[in-house]
DNA sequence: AACGTGATTATGTATGCACATATTACCTTG
DNA sequence: CAAGGTAATATGTGCATACATAATCACGTT
């Protein structure tokens, strides 16, 4: 087995180590050599290995301590990074037209469970929105959002119909955090007939609220159209 | 507005440039300074600085080019690092006991589509397995599975009473990487029995397939019980 | 005008060094 | 022997420097 790296350069160094990782010279849990003793086999600075082991600390193949050196991660746990699509450049990139209907555009006093998840008082006033996503013409997904005009003013003015709620609201308030949640969902009434669907059937959900700085921003639950999948690398 | 680092160290700079991006003080995919204006102007090295941004980088924030310089990401996308919890961690972080029931386990010919996920040629054998688990004696998720015992051959023999197949086989092929995929699936009649839910209850889903070393290890598929919800954070 | 060439510039990376920090191991002291 | 302090140690971090690499621009030649 080659284990030598390719160059003495720190993602060169990085991947000798996974792979001699991965090729289980070192047991799950069991210390592997430090940073000094690396940079001597690698005929390297230990500044270079430092990188290339922090590299592999951030994505879960070892875990450091400092003192303590650095090991295995025992129990490898299962992560990926997972990017959620916007839905015209999803639907755009299987080669269909995108386009979306709002069904619905009204300022409402807050449900309690979206007040709940968006953290607000009651009798909070929000701009409910729903909004029929198409592919093709045909249903994509549906949306119920709610805006706080409290954080976002400008929304209740703004022009929906050329660029979505979602789009607008990334591009307006950039770099908000927030917490997502996905489901299966039966479909109801109103599901089934927007997404053209029996009354019942399963559906694949999303739900998101999202905060600028402290701020609520929105709450949104997207129902997508029956046998929708959310692929990913592990 | 205060836009001092703290600090001169790596991730003080990184966050105060990371404050000053979200407080807007440059356009989405307008060009930040370069590296020696920051350096200059924190009164630190160029590296520290550059370690700064790659992190930013990293984390979707920013875009950088070689000479192109750094730039605000345009349309800020969207991503999470999703981990995906082993169940027996899951259902005892929620204060239950975890158990599992194995309702099947026989060797047979993948099914079409199971051998499509696996990459496999027709007709090939693998270990096919059904597991109930179980939350507080309530059913948590059902689980079926196919192994291949070509890249596993001890698996045939493996004690799965005291620990679940997915625990034996991350210790026993760590490091494996590979897809999966979320959907939302009607429960049919083994299902509902299982699950003890009435047929056609719409069931969160995940699919797995794994490799290990460009050999197929795994291909498992999880429903679980009724209004099971995956949270992250964004 | 078209083309190539070299200067310029911004980020990428390797290095040696010094010091910081966390943790373990050991040793001293009561 | 126990408690507490101290030294040893591995990683973490900052800095100055040098060079690498990529993209762009200005300039000069054909």
């Amino acid at each position: 087995m080659n284990i030598a790296a390719q160059a003495t350069t720190h993602h060169g160094i990085r991947e000798a180590i996974r792979a001699r990782i991965v090729a289980g010279e070192w047991d799950l849990g069991e210390l592997i050599p430090g940073e000094a003793d690396f940079a001597a086999q690698y005929a390297c600075a230990r500044t270079t290995v430092n990188r290339a082991l922090q590299a592999l600390a951030r994505e879960g193949i070892v875990e450091r301590k400092r003192k303590g050196g650095t090991r295995v991660r025992p129990l490898q746990l299962s992560q990926a990074q997972l990017r959620i699509p916007i839905i015209r450049e999803e639907v755009e990139a299987m080669g269909q037209t995108y386009d979306h209907r709002i069904m619905r555009r009204e300022r409402s006093i807050a449900p309690g469970e979206v007040a709940e998840r968006m953290r607000l008082g009651p009798r909070h006033e929000l701009i409910h929105l729903e909004t029929l996503q198409l592919a093709g013409g045909n249903p994509f997904a549906f949306e119920r959002r709610w805006v706080n005009p409290a954080t976002v003013p400008d929304f209740e003015r703004a022009d929906l119909s050329a660029i979505s709620a979602n789009e607008w609201l990334i591009r307006t308030v950039p770099f908000s955090r927030g917490e997502a949640s996905l489901s299966a969902v039966s479909a109801d009434a109103e599901l089934a007939q927007m997404l053209k669907v029996a009354p019942g059937e399963a559906l694949f959900t999303m739900e998101r609220t999202t905060w600028s700085e402290e701020r609520s921003v929105t709450f949104t639950r997207l129902h997508y159209h029956l046998g929708y999948r959310l692929n990913f690398e592990l």
